[in-house]
DNA sequence: AGCCAACTGTGTCCTATAGATACTGTTTCC
DNA sequence: GGAAACAGTATCTATAGGACACAGTTGGCT
């Protein structure tokens, strides 16, 4: 298992494209690598993806551990699996509600927002250089095809296709963000015992509002958006 | 290790600010938590986040590795000292640039991104429910302190705060964020095979300018704060 | 029809990891 | 000056991913 960033193999590729000749001789498979990525999906989303080791996963399936090394080359292989399993079929962009640029990216985010809230373990495991399969793939092209009216670059279309994914990350449920929504009971009175050192927090902390229960979903999708027409707007005048 | 989100045990917070209570007999310390964490700083720096293990830190520094288990109740706490450690000490906002909060929050984000492109295991490793030690906490307190004088209400402040730090994450030198900057040789490669499924990305591929250096940082930069400008600016008037 | 090569799934072994526990020796307070 | 409290060590365990050799099964070729 990697742990840090790392050049994925060519096999990952093969494997998640289905570009993995079958062979023709032996005994039938029993397994796949489809009841395999689902069991391991089934076991990140009920317990963790501390759970999913590849003894569990098997015995999850009445096999032993080394049977999945025959449809996995290792357990990288098995979360990039994983991942593409977990992202789901990519919306079709005619069917998006609105006619122009704005309302169709917001639907997208909001539907990417419901694909990542279901597998909340997604974030740790797509980090890093990865090599995406068609799922992951097919949302991206959704991103650029609905961002393409904007009129802005390439490299800035898909920097904004990026961050917007990155904020989806960023207001899950499960907050993955480094600081808290806003902040948890023990930060909380970590702050008051040192209010000398962080007053603006401290302040903040005794007479903010509650937090939105969408971690500020919307509202950053928002903030963004705004910079977008914005931008537009300066170039086309 | 905790691969998972987990809450933080109290002790790690008494660890990071320095409420363990030191004993009085026995005898004398060699090691530190300083030198501990500074040792695993390295190591992370220099080879990645994977080459840091109890027995690596322990063998760098000379000393067994159980011996670091008296510092530290295990690696969790080690990472969160690094952690904070690797932060570095937050700006003082009365020296940043600027007289506004625009200029002051975007020197704010260069600095962060500057102190955590230094350290590219960092977002690796501030997933999840976390506490913050003394030195994330100075640099949130800095980025609030900054934005109080936008008028948003205290959790769109924080929502902010930590929309940007997530944004500087995203766009970190070493590509953290889930798709590549933003296609690798290889992902190229394949859509060009795939070019009937995903034609907006191939064409988009194909006459595409490259990627800007600074892997979009400051072009996110700049729509989020266009779209809070716009958000005041609707308010005030 | 039969045989061999190719294949699936299993059992066993190896390495690295985090960590528990019992120890040896050192320091300081009573 | 003695005993409690501590630092660092040595040894052991559990769990992880994975290598490798094997037994049984299947299809293609002669």
């Amino acid at each position: 298992m990697v742990t840090d960033s790392e050049v994925p193999a060519d096999g990952t590729i093969q494997l998640l494209w289905g570009l993995r000749d079958g062979p023709t001789r032996g005994p039938k498979p029993v397994l796949s690598l489809e009841r395999i990525a689902q069991a391991a999906v089934d076991i990140a989303d009920a317990e963790g993806l501390a759970a999913v080791s590849m003894q569990r996963v098997a015995a999850d399936l009445d096999f032993t551990k080394m049977s999945l090394y025959r449809y996995v080359t290792g357990k990288d292989e098995l979360v990039a699996a994983m991942i593409d399993l977990a992202a789901g079929d990519p919306p079709v962009v005619a069917e998006l509600p609105g006619r122009t640029w704005r309302p169709r990216i917001e639907a997208w985010v909001r539907l990417l927002g419901e694909a990542w809230d279901a597998h909340p373990w997604l974030p740790w495991v797509t980090m890093g250089d990865r090599v995406m399969g068609p799922n992951e793939t097919g949302w991206t092209e959704a991103s650029a095809a609905i961002l393409a009216e904007t009129g802005l670059s390439v490299p800035e279309r898909m920097a904004l296709a990026r961050m917007l994914g990155g904020h989806v990350r960023a207001t899950m449920s499960v907050s993955t963000a480094g600081t808290q929504p806003w902040v948890s009971r023990r930060q909380a009175a970590l702050l008051e015992e040192h209010a000398d050192r962080f007053p603006v927090l401290v302040t903040m902390l005794r007479d903010g509002e509650p937090d939105p229960p969408d971690n500020g979903r919307e509202f950053g999708l928002r903030l963004i958006l705004d910079g977008v027409e914005r931008l537009i707007a300066e170039r086309t005048s």
